[in-house]
DNA sequence: GGGGAGTTGTGACAAAAATCACACAATAGT
DNA sequence: ACTATTGTGTGATTTTTGTCACAACTCCCC
């Protein structure tokens, strides 16, 4: 049984209709998350499908050696598509979620998943295009890294941290080093750059994207 | 209606049960694609769901300016996760997908993709375990186009490479260099080192891999 | 048997990015 | 107010990768 009504659920996800809204509402696991904690961890298995009401959750892919590589954000209204397929087969996941703020989550257990698909449909329509929406953001991803140089990554990046976070992003050069897998002196003296350019402002532990 | 049995199509589909084998026996349509045809490109809109049964596609993705850099290989027995995302594409750089052999494939109208959800339980299983083990193919590629030196993804690429299609592979070094957008003279060069560890063995037009 | 197209080998050089070394500014904590 | 910590700026150097130039080699075809 979830904290949310119906009526808040459909608001959320205007995709359910409301005879789903209605499912999740009694089946759900309202959870709230503390900024910084971690909703999944390489090796981790998932029970429940998680839906995102409210907060931010950035998710990173980890390298061998502790290196990071930044994928993507989840923002309210969307759900966890890797949490929805390792539950699906109990596999185990291969990132790392972490929540920017307080994030409040709706949980559905895995044994509904059954029931969910076959009887309603606009929850595999949600599914499906949860699906794609990430894998069409992991090929962004793969088209930054393979094809562009270091400029053009972080200018992406920046961008997309505006985009889902806000113009005042506090980052420290360091910061935005581990999530493009590049190194701090090459992000400060390419933000320099920028800074001439007039496309960011810089001050100590933030900077202003001016776009 | 497909040119194969419902026995057949279970042969190939072993996750698909006998009702659903039935189904798409009855509705999948039956196609020859020859080696080198393309089966998906560039702002291509999908009306099927597209099933492997034999042969061997590549898909790779496109960038901005021609580059290329190739993702993975469609085996028989599996199905192409894109084409059920049934996606409207506006982007201009994604994904190409060429048929390396002659190519026999099912093709499932979208239609019937809601009665395939709601009533075919081992249909939504199938699906969910193709986008799952793609999207885990992606982060691979992520993995290495992120963390690992050119040495490390050549070496990575073929032994995908011969996993896939046999020790002797029949690729120049222009190819292989397309394929992990690095350049021609990089590759020899790399590659002649391989060749002195002893991991392949190198003929005009060809490499055999030595594991 | 002599082009010609496609493939491979290699040295020299250029560009991009990582690494090293260090200076210095801002801040937090006591 | 003083020190320790953290964040930023910048030159010098190295490593990695890409580019250019050119030679040689194989194969096919006439």
């Amino acid at each position: 049984m979830t904290d949310l009504s119906t009526n808040e659920i459909q608001q959320h996800f205007p995709l359910f209709d409301s005879a789903l809204a209605e499912f999740i509402h009694e089946h759900g696991e309202s959870k709230v998350f503390e900024s910084g904690s971690v909703l999944m961890k390489p090796g981790q298995f998932f029970k429940y499908a998680m839906l995102i009401v409210n907060g931010r959750v950035k998710l990173y892919r980890e390298g061998e050696e502790g290196e990071e590589y930044f994928m993507y954000f989840l923002e309210p209204g969307s759900a966890c598509a890797l949490s929805m397929m390792c539950m699906a087969r109990s596999q185990s996941s291969t990132v790392m979620a972490i929540a920017l703020e307080e994030t409040e989550i709706i949980m559905i257990p895995m044994q509904y998943m059954d029931t969910l698909m076959r009887n309603y449909p606009s929850w595999y329509h949600f599914v499906i295009e949860t699906y794609r929406s990430r894998f069409e953001e992991m090929l962004t991803v793969v088209d930054q890294i393979a094809f562009k140089n270091m400029d053009e990554r972080l200018d992406w990046y920046l961008k997309r941290q505006a985009d889902t976070l806000g113009k005042n992003l506090m980052l420290t050069h360091q910061q935005i080093a581990n999530d493009i897998n590049s190194s701090r002196e090459v992000v400060s003296r390419l933000l320099k750059k920028m800074e001439k350019t007039g496309r960011i402002t810089m001050e100590r532990n933030s900077i202003r994207w001016n776009g």
